[in-house]
DNA sequence: ACCCGCATAGGTAGTACTACGGATCCGGAA
DNA sequence: TTCCGGATCCGTAGTACTACCTATGCGGGT
């Protein structure tokens, strides 16, 4: 699905992606408002979201199309690379991050790569990114505002190492192999277990995996 | 360019990548040091480094190998996926990581995407990823649907009784919940999925849950 | 300085699952 | 008719998980 204000770069886009067979665009939108009308509908992998356009950023669609498709994947197509634009889709949600002025090449590997679950930053990007870890101390109150928008899900209450025991048990893992992959005892393990599922009011494996896999933080098959 | 200290490991690598016309393996280092030794010598496009290493972390050594092969590209290899490293791998500059349980195809994959110049990061990595970019948001779910396109796979090996007692078993309930249900014992519901876990291969109900997700039998989330 | 959340680790029970083994009945295919 | 796979049961052992509890050390914030 293909969201962009000009006609001609909707056009662009069909254009590079060919082949129906392999990309096929299930549906076009001029603005944000028509695109989150329209998703569960047209119901894509992935959309092709443009950052600037008349009517409201593309950005604040971000949250509104993933709650209407949580299984979607989105992929932020910009002219801009300026470090808040990429920043500001990262916490929106956003799967990856395209400069305008990139190769037909590198769109369609994007596309492929946020549609196989992966992330995808533009190599010009790599530096922003990098620096924004070093300083995410300080980011850390802009994503608490930007949580905000976001209806609270469920995983927002763990921890990260809860998080990350999480997607160790929803890949099938028992507690003695998580605690050997983390370097911590198996009790340990099980303590985080007991900790997450009490949060999440989710006593099973199965009802594990299945919030892990609807979170994105695990993917389903093997 | 392989840098791993297990030879197997190297050797396992040389034997995914395959044809070298692909794939050339240049050379191999059992060490961070014996790399930064030989790496202007072999002139590797990528670096395969393993992040865990006797006499020094791979970590410590991308900043060496990068001061000496400015253009080449680095792909991290690991058991862990700690935050701390995948963060520490992005902060000192590598280009990718990659954790050794992924599959051949990820791992090719990951190569052709550092040496495009774009960042990969393997799908369970983006979670403490976009945590540590924006704090505890939710990210967007996956797409469930993207191995649905090519799933030829499994479920038809199984009988309808097995096929039944799968979707209970990924729904969470427990044997004896499935054997109420069914109106049959937990002995049999047992027998069953002992049956249909042996024809599948898959010994956990995380397994059978992202199986069964994948193959439509049913949802995820609640 | 104090409190609280987090990560760590252990104790103890009970429940559930995994992995073998074997058995009967029934219907369809050879 | 004979044979086989599917569905139904059972026994036994070992492993893994669930659910309580307590406890220490550490860092951040008041």
């Amino acid at each position: 699905m293909v969201v962009d204000d000009h006609s001609v770069v909707r056009e662009g886009i069909r254009h590079v992606l060919g082949d129906p067979a392999q990309f096929n665009v299930v549906g076009e939108s001029p603005n944000a408002a028509d695109a989150i009308a329209r998703i569960t509908d047209w119901a894509p992998h992935v959309v092709v979201l443009d950052v600037s356009m008349p009517g409201g950023s593309g950005l604040h669609a971000v949250a509104e199309l993933l709650e209407r498709a949580p299984a979607v994947r989105i992929l932020m197509l910009s002219v801009h690379d300026d470090a808040e634009y990429v920043l500001e889709s990262v916490r929106t949600g956003a799967h990856g991050y395209l400069r305008k002025d990139s190769t037909p090449a590198e769109l369609r590997t994007a596309i492929m790569t946020v549609h196989a679950g992966d992330v995808y930053y533009s190599s010009q990007l790599t530096g922003v990114l990098a620096e924004a870890l070093r300083g995410r101390v300080a980011q850390g109150a802009q994503a608490a505002q930007a949580a905000q928008v976001q209806a609270p899900k469920a995983a927002d209450v763990l921890t990260a190492r809860e998080r990350e025991i999480l997607a160790h048990v929803a890949e099938g893992a028992t507690n003695r192999e998580i605690g050997t992959r983390l370097g911590i005892s198996t009790r340990t393990v099980e303590a985080h277990r007991d900790s997450l599922m009490r949060k999440l009011g989710i006593r099973t494996v199965a009802g594990l995996t299945r919030l892990a896999i609807e979170q994105g933080i695990v993917r389903p098959g093997t």
